[in-house]
DNA sequence: GACCAGGCACATC
DNA sequence: GATGTGCATGGT
């Protein structure tokens, strides 16, 4: 008895949460994809999908050299799905990337360029009109894919963020991006690594087990106890 | 065989 | 605005 865990507070502001991430794991040079393109084709293949297998979907049309609009254009839903069935979910997916084509021809023929033009909240308007963008795959596309200052919330911000006492984990998406641009100055290469960096820390330490335990972000962690770069 | 992974649309309350 | 369900593969 009394020997309970109190409830961990973040001891650190988020910037202060960032810098010390950063500044252990370091870059993470994302969003791993070649051109802009192929980024939000990433973006939607990993909707709720393990990346490994939107790696291999993604491959198969880099194999068949299609992975260019105009290509995509060319081939049916059908034989579309076919090639990225890897990424599961692969009617969906097929059908929303046919969605964002006629997009993206309609209004910007096509030229990442002109698209990158338009203004923040007017594109993010626009992307989430599209069948199959919702609010983190439109976030994904504008951060990674055209450098625009908006933060990308996904399962694991949330679960990292209130499992370190920072928000409950009950925050919509809205409220949880909100959250973070309030708590961050407004920078897209910040937001970039942040983002990556949560991922990174999901994917590795804070699983299954309570992040408080073995977290960077507390002074007492073992794991963070040294501010030394990670070998 | 169960469970999960860098969500989303749609129906319903 | 919140909650439930279908979509589907491949790794653990």
């Amino acid at each position: 008895m009394g020997a309970s865990r109190k409830k961990q507070v973040p001891k650190l502001s988020l910037y202060e949460l960032f810098q010390r991430l950063y500044g252990y794991f370091g870059p993470c040079h994302w969003w791993p994809g070649e051109t802009p393109f192929e980024v939000i084709i990433g973006a939607i293949l990993t909707q709720n999908t393990a990346w490994k297998n939107v790696v291999s979907a993604i491959n198969n049309l880099k194999t068949k050299d299609v992975l260019e609009p105009e290509r995509l254009e060319i081939l049916s839903q059908e034989e579309l799905a076919l090639l990225i069935r890897s990424s599961g979910y692969y009617n969906q997916k097929a059908h929303k990337i046919k969605s964002f084509l006629e997009y993206y021809k309609t209004k910007y023929s096509y030229k990442i360029g002109d698209m990158a033009k338009t203004l923040l909240e007017e594109l993010r308007d626009d992307l989430l009109q599209i069948y199959g963008i919702g609010e983190e795959t439109a976030d994904s596309i504008l951060l990674y894919a055209l450098n625009k200052p908006t933060f990308v919330v996904d399962a694991y911000t949330n679960r990292i963020l209130s499992r370190i006492g920072y928000t409950t984990d009950t925050l919509s998406y809205k409220k949880l991006k909100q959250f973070c641009e309030e708590s961050l100055p407004q920078d897209t290469k910040l937001y970039n690594e942040f983002h990556a960096l949560f991922v990174l820390l999901g994917k590795s330490i804070c699983k299954s087990t309570p992040l408080c335990i073995e977290c960077p972000v507390h002074n007492d962690c073992l794991f963070f106890i040294s501010k030394n770069k990670r070998k």
